[in-house]
Order: structure tokens, then C-alpha cells, then sequence
DNA sequence: ACCTGCGATGTTTACGTACACATCGCACGG
DNA sequence: CCGTGCGATGTGTACGTAAACATCGCAGGT
């Protein structure tokens, strides 16, 4: 292995001048600095990041943690945060966490692995993060936040994504109107369904219980429960689902029961994901600026990581209603007694 | 930061027999390793990862290297390597490469940060690869191999996956077969396109050359090149396409014709991804055991890591037809004179 | 011409761990 | 009863870098 020293000598300098030149330091004379490089690609020296982390303590990583990386809309926001960090000059290490919630991120983050870590699906019940957060281990939330925590937090209004679905629904004529309601702890799931459930109250169309089917996140989960659904007595002429993997799986058990959308119900997810737009779904569903949010996220992190001491920030950005084509043409009050 | 140095003050030994207990050393006295683990819990002692790895050389950290992680396959394989390098022991940086093809994780390597990397995507023009695989860095290739290059591979036998679905389509009657090709650097690409195309051959339908499309590994391009193929005059009554994502496209380009699939056209994808099962698609694909493959290029490499001396290996997979809605009832030969 | 001051470079050291080697003590055999 | 050997533990050091401090030389002012 070649190290500064050896390229010191090849430059006949000091192994000082190596690191100073290694770091862009100004102190520098240019002639000595090109004689420096020139010895640098000559012996094809690599700086050795161990070392340098022991000294700097740093690593210029960010550890990045998020539940279930087959749920599309995660790849999207990890294409998003890596570019993010990417510009920021930082490496990311993922953790795709099936259950546990990155306790070995948390591990990581303490054994110095990585500068600061970027949660992207927290919940109250992972284990461990309130400590960290509380030792003041630079942790930063994206996407789902989390009310009792103090620490950097990006979000979108769930809240005000809910309310616009129900204003939109109940605004075509939707009165019977179903809801595929997420897992109970992402704190998305929770608002989006709170500004639903209350804004479809205020406009007098209270969601009736027998119309709400609960589960996971999953396609599977979402296409049986909307048979169930669109199975009973009296089916809803829309289903607003908690998002799009959950909306997609909707769309396809309609279909599976032979149903067309938006002829006999209409669907709304949530998040935009790239398969909404394409035709044989076309789904209206509520846009997060993604890019936007990562980028912020980014930046409060490694803000914390300079500066523990700063308070923290929570950011909520706005979303954005888009409407396709699983909710075109008008509603079928026909279809209400059969 | 508590150092193993005030774990062994605290626990009335020596720096280096804390160090031992660490690693699980036999050399141990019971009393005594139970007196330092109190000692450890104690103080909230955490190993110190860059200092440790400068000792070692080891980061217990492997890279992987990805081209486009919206293209749902990667998500799934990334999962399976994530399981498989949990179970060793192993944390995964990503690289989102663009199309650099993952310059930066040689430059990681390079500098120790990661112990080795797994290219899922490379192909023969990734800059520097070669050149570290020269050097001897341990490097492995799951899912894309390279013939040129005398490293560690894993991959499925995608010219025996092209010749399957030739020899079904044929098998089921269809003789005007339509192609969307892939990219022409993938080696999956193109061993996919080598077996179809020369099975056809053998069989005596030869691909016609206005019946193939190249293009990407995209939706949006799979999607407008079907449209123009379904356009023509004469259209094929089947199409393969060379991964599941630009089936997907296929048929939705077919949709958006408001042509129907299978009854106007059969559609045939690669890979097995989940959405290939769902019911909107339906799609009758080739799957790889990705979750064999992984384990045994994270097998593959670990071993290079501890030799690098040893030959390189490739092994090759079978994969599978799997048959599904996509490809349901018989061809339609009446289509071909319209 | 001499002193001052600053820019350029060198010297020493520490970061936290694990390896090589040294040492200690005790059990067992002759 | 003493020597041998081995298991348990300690001592010293090196890994490669960057920070603090020291030193050197030269330009500019008086």
C-alpha cells in the first residue's frame, strides 16, 4: 500500500505537505504542490479513509433507513436522497430494515460508521431512536415524522393531502366513499387518514365503518381487502387508498372481480410513484416533491453534524393533488340499491 | 468517547484484554470477561469502527453497484443482497450509478471504505473496472457478467431464457414474433436477444427486422416502440421483450391503442419482477432465483476478500418460463391481414 | 544593514484498536 | 521439591492521517 509517506519522499517533501496538499490547504507553494501530484499519480496513491476518519472523525457517509425497499415509492425518494448527498459530497449506506427499524443503523451511527443518519420510515415503536435522538446522535427524519421527537424532520402535510382527496371526492358527487387505511404507526398514514376522515365529516359524508377495510402496505393485502369491499351489498363509488402500492393492488382486485375503473369505482392513492402514470393504471394520487424534501433533509443532517447543539427544524412541504384517469368521468349514484 | 482504554481502567485490566473479550477471544478467564462486559454496558462502550478497520484492513462493508434503482428489479435483487450480506455479517453501501457505471465505489474501494464490490450492472464500457480488477480488488459481478473479464460472476443463463420463450411462442403457433431489444451493452440484453433470435432461427421464423425495436430499458421507450410496432400493417402477434419493466410498457403501449392483451397481442417479459403478477398485467415472464444468485456472489466474494489469490469462478443459474395471462388462449392468426 | 513578520514547510504526536511478544502464575510430572 | 509448559494477562507498538506547534527563509520597512 502507498501511503503519504512514501509519496512525501518520492516528492521529496514531508509527509505534512502530502496532507496538506491532500486537503486543498492554501499553504502551499504551487510549484511544490504540482511536484506533490505529480509523485501522488506516479505511485498511484489512494488516501486511505480509515486513517482519515480516525483522525477527522468523519466518514462523509449518511446512513439510510427505510422499511421495505419493493414498495416503489422508496426507490424513488433513494434515487432522490443519493443525489441529494451525492451533490452534498456524501456517501450512503442503506439499510433496508424489514421490522427491527435500524437498530444496526443506530449501532453504526455509535460505532462511527457513519456521520448522521436519514430515517425514512420511523415509527414510535423503533427501537432505540428516541435514545439516540436524545444523545444527540445527528438523526434526521424524511417522509414520515414523528410528533414526540426532537430532532430534524421533513415531512409533507398528510393532513392537508387527506383533506384535498375528500374535497375532491365529495366535490364530483361521491357519497359513498371507501377508505384502504395503512398500518397504524407511520405517522403518514395516520394524517393522511385524520384529514380525510375529518374533512369528509365536515362536508356531512362522515366515513361509515363498514366502508374502511385496515391493513399493510402491501398490494396483496389492499387487493383482497378491496374485494371484500367491492363485494358487499352497497360498494363504495370510490376508494381513497393510503398509498399508491395500496392504490395499485385496489385497482387490481377491482379488476379481478371484473370491475372497471373509474366505470364502477373510482381510486385515489397517494405519493405519485411512477407507475401511476402509466396507462393501464393511470391513477389520481397526491404528489410529494420528493426532490425537494430529500435535498432538505440533507441538508439539516449534516448541518446537525456540525453543530449538535442547533435546534431542531421541521420542515412540512406542500403536496399536490393529480388527477388521472382512475377518477374520470362523472360518479354512478346508479350503482347505490342493488 | 469511551475507549476500550477506560473499559479496561473501569474493569481493572488491561487495554488488551478488553480487546480480546471484543473479539470473542477463548483466551479469556470467565471472571474476567464477565468483569469487562459490566465494565463495557457500564460506560456505553462503543467500538470505534474506523479504528478498528484501520487495524484489520477489514470495513465488514460491501458495495453494490446498481444502474437505475426505479427499474423494480434492482429494488428486488437489492433485497436479497441486503438479506445475503446481513447473514455474513456484512453492511451494503449502494451506488446509484447514472452512468458513470460506479466510478466513485472504485474510488471507495480504492481507499478501503468498502472490503469489495458487486456490480449488478456493469458492462464492458464501466470505466476502471477492468483496471481494478487487474489490480486484484476484490470485485464480483451478480446478474450482468462481463466475458472478458477474469473476476468472480454470477448470473442466470439468459441465452437458454431467449431460446425458452422462442420455443414457446413457436410452440403455441405464433410465426410473425416481435422483439423489443434492451440496450446493446447489458450482457443480459444481449445473451437474452442471442438465444431468441437463433432459436427462431433454427425453428424457421426468423426475427424480421421491421418487427424489432431498440431501445432502453425504460417503460416510456418500450411503451411509444410497441405502439409504433402495433401500428403497422401487418403487426406481430407476440412480442418479447428484453426485461419485465419494458413488457410492462409493451402492454401498456398495446392499452393505450386500446388494443388488448392477449387477445390482440401476447406479451412475454424477463425476470419475475412482483408486478408481473399482478392482475392489471399478468405477464408471462422468465425468473431468475435471484435470492440463490445473491447469496452466492456475496459467497463468491467474501472468499476473494479472505484470497485473493483464488481463481475466479462464474456460475451460471438456470431460470425459469413462467407462464402467465399475458400469453392465455391461442394466437391470433386472423390479425395478420388486416 | 538589521529587525520584523508572515508564508512555507517540517517535527512531533495522538486518534483507538489489535498484533507480536513478554511476563506471570499455577498445575503437573519426575 | 523443583522444573517445565501452558493458559491468562500485560506491554509496547504500528496502522496512516491531520492537528498543534516549531522552524526556516525571505521580503519589506526603517
Amino acid at each position: 500500500m502507498v501511503t503519504s509517506r512514501d509519496v512525501a519522499r518520492l516528492a521529496g517533501v514531508s509527509q505534512m505537505t502530502v496532507s496538506r496538499v491532500l486537503q486543498g490547504s492554501t499553504k502551499v507553494a504551487a510549484g511544490t504542490r504540482d511536484r506533490v501530484l505529480a509523485a501522488m499519480r506516479e505511485s498511484g496513491y489512494q488516501p486511505n479513509a480509515a486513517a482519515r476518519t480516525m483522525r477527522t472523525r468523519r466518514t462523509a457517509t449518511i446512513g439510510v433507513v427505510v422499511a421495505d425497499i419493493t414498495n416503489p415509492f422508496y426507490p424513488q425518494l433513494l434515487e432522490a436522497v443519493g443525489r441529494a448527498l451525492g451533490e452534498a459530497g456524501q456517501r450512503m449506506v442503506l439499510w433496508n430494515a424489514p421490522d427491527s427499524g435500524g437498530t444496526s443503523a443506530l449501532e453504526a451511527l455509535d460505532e462511527g460508521t457513519v456521520d448522521g443518519l436519514l430515517f425514512t420510515t420511523a415509527t414510535e415503536t423503533s427501537p432505540g431512536l428516541a435514545d439516540a435522538v436524545e444523545r444527540g446522535q445527528p438523526i434526521a427524519l424524511l417522509h414520515r415524522g414523528l410528533d414526540g421527537l426532537d430532532c430534524d424532520q421533513v415531512t409533507t402535510d398528510n393532513v392537508a393531502g387527506g383533506r384535498a382527496v375528500a374535497d375532491y371526492l365529495v366535490g364530483t358527487g361521491h357519497t359513498r366513499i371507501g377508505f384502504l387505511a395503512g398500518p397504524d404507526l407511520p405517522a403518514t398514514a395516520r394524517h393522511r387518514e385524520r384529514g380525510f376522515r375529518d374533512r369528509l365529516a365536515e362536508l356531512g359524508h362522515p366515513l361509515a365503518d363498514p366502508l374502511v377495510a385496515r391493513g399493510g402496505f402491501s398490494h396483496d393485502v389492499a387487493r383482497s381487502a378491496t374485494r371484500d369491499l367491492l363485494s358487499r351489498q352497497d360498494p363504495p363509488t370510490a376508494v381513497f387508498c393510503a398509498n399508491d402500492l395500496t392504490a395499485l393492488g385496489a385497482v387490481d382486485g377491482a379488476v379481478s372481480l371484473g370491475k372497471r375503473v373509474p366505470a364502477d369505482v373510482w381510486v385515489v392513492g397517494y405519493d405519485d410513484i411512477a407507475m401511476t402514470s402509466w396507462d393501464s393504471y393511470d391513477l389520481t394520487t397526491v404528489r410529494q416533491p420528493i426532490a425537494d424534501m430529500s435535498r432538505a433533509a440533507v441538508r439539516l443532517l449534516l448541518a446537525r453534524i456540525d453543530d449538535r447543539d442547533r435546534p431542531a427544524r421541521v420542515e412540512e412541504f406542500p403536496c399536490e393533488l393529480v388527477v388521472r384517469g382512475s377518477t374520470a368521468g362523472t360518479p354512478q349514484p346508479s350503482a347505490v340499491d342493488t
